[in-house]
DNA sequence: GCGACAG
DNA sequence: ATCTTGTCGC
């Protein structure tokens, strides 16, 4: 069994220490990442993608894999701690760190304000911004259909993040911060990040990555096998 | 008691 | 998240 009250009290003990404010080492980030991970064999196996990005070009520059043995279900409220050990893994692969890394999944926007991506951002100590496709926790008022539209997620009387809709005619997406990055920064970025699609370049590539899709593959046709590229 | 509930 | 085909809409 899972001792869950213990996890919430390490929780609160950690996002005390959580920079919500702007305390980025640079001026105008060189290398933006993104994470994802991914599930093989009904779950046994962790699969995280770290994606690096070239800023502002957005290029792909490299990416790493880690694959190990699930150690947690999920439980909502929990996933940091079902998702941290493989993520760890591929972040001590990377030969160069980000300035700035966005992860899949909510930051601040977290019933205890410790979701995934403060919680990495605090283990490995780097700025993070947490992008999510659904709601955890918080209410916003109804949302507009025009693109660019945002609404402050609120819970228990305090912003927690923004319910912004990056694509017309699509779902919109739940930004947050997640380590060292204020709210209204968290937003800038991920609009900076954007290319037509619903999410975020970094976002959309860890996926691409921790899938296999077929953008990803093209990719790999295109540049020969770098033995610093990186498959994991 | 009942519904909600990141990935 | 993952298992999976077609289908509706822009």
């Amino acid at each position: 069994m899972i001792d869950t009250a213990a996890l919430r009290t390490e929780q609160l003990a950690s996002a005390s220490r959580v920079v919500r404010e702007d305390a980025m080492p640079f001026d105008q980030p060189t290398l933006i990442a993104g994470a994802d991970v991914g599930f093989e064999q009904g779950g046994a196996i962790t699969r995280a993608a770290l994606v690096l990005l070239r800023y502002p070009s957005l290029s792909l520059v490299e990416y790493r894999i880690a694959r190990i043995a699930t150690t947690m279900p999920y439980i909502p409220g929990f996933l940091s701690f079902r998702e941290y050990p493989a993520l760890l893994a591929a972040w001590q692969q990377l030969r160069q760190k980000p300035d700035l890394l966005f992860v899949d999944g909510h930051g601040l926007s977290h019933p205890r304000r410790l979701g995934v991506a403060s919680h990495f951002g605090l283990l490995v100590d780097v700025p993070t911004i947490g992008v999510a496709k659904r709601r955890l926790c918080g209410h916003a008022e109804p949302l507009e259909d025009a693109v660019g539209s945002r609404r402050p997620l609120l819970d228990k009387g305090e912003q927690i993040g923004w319910v912004w809709r990056s694509k017309a005619r699509c779902n919109p997406l739940f930004v947050s911060t997640g380590h060292r990055v204020g709210l209204d920064s968290a937003l800038l970025w991920v609009s900076r990040c954007m290319k037509g699609y619903r999410l975020p370049e970094p976002t959309r590539w860890a996926d691409a990555v921790a899938s296999r899709r077929p953008a990803f593959q093209r990719w790999l046709a295109q540049h020969p096998a770098q033995d610093e590229g990186g498959a994991g």
